[in-house]
DNA sequence: CGTTCCCTTGAGTAGTTTCAATACTTGTGG
DNA sequence: CCACAAGTATTGAAACTACTCAAGGGAACG
């Protein structure tokens, strides 16, 4: 894909190079980009399970995942579900600059990393950027499309086809932000994390993966997923990738594209 | 509640007058809220069932719901799903401002009204005005905060608690826009419309709306609600108003919450 | 080399779906 | 005013999906 005199946006940008990726980060200037890069002050190493932000709390700053996965979750009077999964490029907490307060956990699955940066800086950049202001929303919105689908899944899925779901969409956001790889995907996951997200039962999601495996549509071994056919394994977890906005998914003329990319 | 002499938000901003009510609305400047009531060009009268927006499709100009509810409802093959519920003050396709698409179609329940307004008009506006903006942000992203809680409901509860949360949730948001009652709610819901919202066949809707009605938590009968024990309902559907964002939910000391309503 | 976490399997139970059939409501036309 | 149609609500029985309780196996880490 990429040349090799042609360096990398994650190599230009260490921080946020992956933001928007394969979605509308094209549209960004290069001041922009910089701006952006630059506006991100310290960075800080989470290990496995820490807490980044709970939910309730004050927030003034917000922060670009760069290296690992996180999770949404909500604890609650026996257990705790898992709302979504966060991939690096996602501005995770930026909804905060709005909202000055999450509805739920942020946990690092495995080691993570990200970049701060606080809403005073925010607010500053953006009241002389409009066009950047608009792009960050619309990357707080892909949340909500997220969000959206999965309450589809939940609704008309059932276990197996759930799991599917959520491996074929991981790959999915991976491959847009340059994380993706061939056959394997390698994750901090487990059978029970998998379970909290599907809304099932542990010993359920250990059947329903069993079957994914009998069936060669997927093989999840610890942490480790392995798939030959990709299209088969969308197909069965009914994944339609329109609701992640990528640039290609968009179905849309270049012409029109070009406008929506750049008004 | 209000004084007779003190005319209500709804009285002086007719298309306007119910968004953030209750959320932060007493942080908008009398300016910010005329700019916003006159940026509302036509106004659209829709009736039961009729699509106001198609997945997909481009748009240019977003609205605000000003009588009557709307559907986020998503096709798929055998059946439509339903994703969540407008009430009036909501900006419903706002969204689509950074979005420039849906990815979900927005259907009337029942006759309703909404007010358009366009993006070039809006875009012109919010160039100027960034804490208006951020109010706006902040209303797009409600819709995800309760996509999330659902996500949790959906995980979490079986069939009659949800709809018990579904109940509890509607009231809440009708009391704070100004549209409460006092025993009873009175919707275009069916039961089969319940049943697509909470990820159920109709006829299992049925039994649980049954068994909530044995039980003397909550009585749906052709449309109308009624309750007699409204804390009694949200115990049973584990309903916590906290991801509402309301100004009383907000658990803040007074100092903090005017800091955060006005920064 | 044992502890701990993760995964696997079996049997019985609860929640939900399907198929099938029967009423109740509301609106319409005769 | 009644008959009828269409949509909505209700009920029963059998099949399926997922949950609970209980026990055992495997891999990783000190």
């Amino acid at each position: 894909m990429l040349k090799s005199h042609i360096r990398a946006e994650w190599d230009l940008y260490p921080n946020t190079g992956r933001f928007l990726l394969g979605r509308r980060r094209s549209s960004l200037t290069v001041e922009e980009r910089c701006s952006l890069e630059q506006m991100m002050g310290d960075s800080r190493a989470l290990v496995d399970g820490e807490t980044l932000v709970r939910r309730g709390e004050l927030i003034d700053r917000s922060c670009m995942l760069v290296e690992g996965f996180m999770l949404q979750s909500a604890e609650h009077d026996g257990g705790r579900s898992i709302i979504s999964i966060h991939v690096p490029g996602d501005f995770i907490d930026l909804n905060a600059y709005a909202l000055k307060r999450l509805d739920y956990d942020l946990v690092s699955l495995g080691p993570s990393k990200v970049a701060l940066v606080s809403h005073e800086r925010l607010a500053r950049e953006l009241a002389q950027q409009p066009h950047l202001t608009r792009l960050l929303w619309f990357s707080t919105l892909l949340d909500a499309a997220i969000h959206r689908e999965w309450i589809c899944k939940l609704e008309q899925l059932q276990a197996a086809q759930r799991v599917a779901h959520i491996f074929a969409e991981l790959w999915y956001r991976l491959d847009l932000v340059g994380l993706g790889s061939a056959g394997s995907v390698r994750t901090p996951l487990t059978q029970a994390l998998l379970a909290s997200m599907c809304g099932v039962t542990s010993i359920h999601m250990n059947r329903a993966l069993g079957h994914l495996r009998r069936e060669g549509i997927a093989d999840f071994r610890r942490g480790t997923l392995y798939v030959e056919n990709r299209s088969r394994l969308e197909a069965y977890g009914a994944f339609n990738p329109a609701y992640l906005y990528s640039d290609e998914s968009s179905n849309l003329s270049e012409a029109t594209l070009h406008d929506v990319l750049t008004v």
